[in-house]
DNA sequence: CTGATATTCTATAACTCGTTTGAATAATCG
DNA sequence: CGATTATTCAAACGAGTTATAGAATATCAG
């Protein structure tokens, strides 16, 4: 039985049908979504503006490869694009398309293989600290929070407060942080290793730390204080 | 500069690294939005439990293909299955899946040619009732709840004290409606075209008739009262 | 205008996806 | 058990996607 859904108006047979248009529309943000450069961009220029070959850096691929995977992104929606002077810089469009990767996440978070890649990833699960109770305690004095992301990131755009010490100077940066109150550490997000990782490492350096439950897009998609500033890299 | 992200830990070269296997797990699910028909299928199995066979007459393609991107949505954890008997039946997985539907309508219904898409498939847009209005009018007496939707959707659920009349079936059934109150439509979304046609049908035919915002998924996800029943076709 | 830098485009090759067809498998009914 | 029905699998083809390298374009500094 094909061909015969009388009430969805007639003109089926080769006819690319107005309903099929719609299907394509979606699926084309979808595709937008299917390959695991894009995800990783995406989550990249969730951290502010940058360049695409600042991104092309952070993902480890070519300029080229960068660009158009970038390109795709945009078709999709996803990101804009802007050019500086002699540089293209790409950000996430708006906030619906973090809400829609973070879906995105939720849905893979409940298939065994994220969950193993997940794990492997990110390490032994680390207690985390909510939001709300952030706010709380840092002013109350009782916590110190670091941003573990590479510099510009913090530049962009971070928590208002924190310190900025990524995660491949923290050892050598020990000093810098407070010994009488615990030190809350977060990155890009939940799907992040830095914090994590940060954790572990203070911890093994004897600090009290904890990371934030999720990273810098969720904090300032809750509407909490953030800090923006210098131009991207 | 590649493979030189000292913080994520060594070993790029030419090595599947863990970050990539997260990224990888976000872009399958990522792919199973990916195809129109795929979208399709799932916009139809949010309706209810249905067999490859009813949900491959609906969408309109072989029950072949039908098979296959279902097996493509299963593997992306948006649906399950069951075997009863001789047949299989889909449903939605959980309701993180339509979540992720409604986030990529949302970010696409930003694209102009999903904009353009939707109006040559909606027709123009016709005013709706909130869902908590729609409570309280019917609970006033003031208006009739009537399912556009084919009667085995009906079936496997729908809004509470709703009525089937599929809208194929409108016209010739229209004295089952009452004339002194309004008739509030509704269908399977936001995207689905019936209850405009519905609308604009009865408006033709001298009626009071406006279409519920949304459809039968987004009344159930909102948590507000379903009557479910009768086995899928 | 010229040269330098950043990005995009083009061509190409390997690979994956979508679809159709017909065969294989599973569960039911006589 | 054999016939029937529903679904899945397998092969095969065309179309689309990904990745690379190198050419083309755009902007800026002189």
């Amino acid at each position: 039985m094909r061909g015969t859904d009388a009430a969805h108006g007639a003109a089926t047979v080769g006819t690319r049908v107005a309903k099929d248009d719609l299907h394509e529309a979606f699926a084309q943000v979808g595709k937008a979504l299917a390959n695991p450069h894009r995800i990783e961009l995406l989550e990249l220029v969730a951290q502010g503006e940058r360049s695409v070959e600042a991104l092309a850096a952070r993902a480890d691929i070519s300029v080229a490869l960068a660009s158009a995977h970038l390109q795709v992104l945009r078709r999709g929606g996803l990101v804009t694009s802007r050019r500086v002077g002699t540089r293209v810089l790409y950000v996430l469009a708006h906030d619906d398309a973090y809400a829609l990767l973070a879906a995105l996440q939720a849905v893979a978070s409940r298939l065994g293989t994220t969950e193993q890649a997940a794990a492997r990833y990110l390490g032994a699960p680390v207690e985390a600290v909510g939001r709300e109770e952030l706010v709380a305690r840092v002013r109350a004095g009782d916590a110190v929070v670091v941003d573990l992301r590479p510099a510009e990131e913090f530049a962009a755009g971070h928590i208002a407060g924190a310190v900025s010490i990524p995660l491949s100077e923290l050892e050598t940066r020990l000093a810098e942080l407070p010994t009488d109150v615990e030190i809350v550490a977060y990155c890009r997000g939940p799907y992040c290793a830095m914090s994590p990782q940060g954790v572990a490492l203070l911890r093994r350096l004897g600090r009290r730390a904890r990371r934030l439950e999720d990273g810098y897009p969720e904090w300032r998609l809750a509407g909490l204080p953030v800090e923006t500033g210098g131009g991207p890299g």
